[in-house]
DNA sequence: AACATAAGCAACCGCCGCCTA
DNA sequence: CTAGGCGGCGGTTGCTTATGT
């Protein structure tokens, strides 16, 4: 899933993010919390507009994510929760943990949108003929389902395709995303090569300084254990703002 | 093998509601 | 009360991959 990495006029990238964009953004979340998303990338050295941050930080950076197939269980909560929210994507989610809305849209009008539409379906042409047969008996009152049954057929899991993501990625017992498909390289060896519009343009204060992983190892994949990293102190020290973050919490990854 | 079409999904866009000055 | 900033959300787009002809 690669798109051509682009920019707009003022300068921010858009379309698919690089490794080391995600290095990033990573790296600054997990030790300074998300305090202001539209701020954030310019003090975390990202050419991204704040909202682009924080879409991959929610659906595919932040911890705990769980990627991969649906289990036939996840499936039937979310056709039950859909019945009764509707499209309410983020209240759907909730329920699900380690799923993001994204993905649980996605997966819905891929794969669950078609199941339900059939089973609604095949439901409303039973209730048709049913109703044409009691028709035919003269019966005046019929007894009409408002809704299809939620039960989902075994063969809906039976053979479950990976998805591209499974194809293209894999999370490590350390909680380390490993891309294969990455558009772009990045040679870790070699940290020049990576130089940074958004960086670079700053001069003469925190950010014009070697950002804190040109000296520290980090491996070759995204690793999301905030212990992994050795990080620099916060980038102004204004304890107004410092504050925020005196406690973390490891589920979320957050600072409070 | 080459082309066309469908499927899958990451990411963007724009609207909305909440909060604060 | 109001206007502006911000985050959250859902709809949509556009690119890649898979499948069919």
């Amino acid at each position: 899933m690669v798109r051509t990495p682009c920019s707009d006029k003022s300068g921010l990238r858009k379309g698919t993010w690089t490794p080391e964009e995600d290095r990033k953004l990573t790296a600054y979340v997990t030790r300074y919390g998300c305090w202001n998303w539209r701020q954030l990338p310019k003090y975390a050295g990202l050419a991204r507009c704040g909202k682009s941050c924080r879409l991959r930080w929610l659906n595919y950076l932040r911890p705990n994510i769980k990627r991969g197939n649906y289990s036939k269980e996840e499936e039937e909560t979310i056709v039950r929760l859909h019945e009764s929210l509707g499209n309410r994507w983020s209240a759907i989610a909730a329920q699900l943990p380690g799923r993001t809305d994204n993905e649980i849209k996605n997966h819905w009008h891929t794969h669950l949108k078609k199941r339900f539409m059939d089973k609604q379906n095949n439901s409303e042409k039973a209730v048709e003929k049913k109703e044409k047969k009691l028709n035919n008996h003269h019966h005046l009152v019929i007894d009409v389902p408002t809704s299809p049954p939620l039960i989902l057929e075994s063969s809906l899991s039976a053979s479950p395709q990976p998805t591209s993501s499974d194809q293209n990625s894999t999370i490590t017992k350390d909680n380390t995303v490993i891309s294969s498909k990455d558009s772009v390289t990045y040679d870790h060896n070699n940290n020049n090569k990576t130089s940074f519009d958004g960086y670079e343009a700053n001069s003469g204060n925190f950010w014009n300084e070697p950002f804190f992983w040109d000296s520290c190892n980090i491996n070759t994949s995204v690793t999301l254990d905030p212990a992994s990293y050795e990080l620099p102190d916060f980038p102004f020290l204004d304890e107004e703002i410092s504050c925020h973050f005196d406690s973390y919490d490891p589920l979320d990854g957050f600072y409070f």
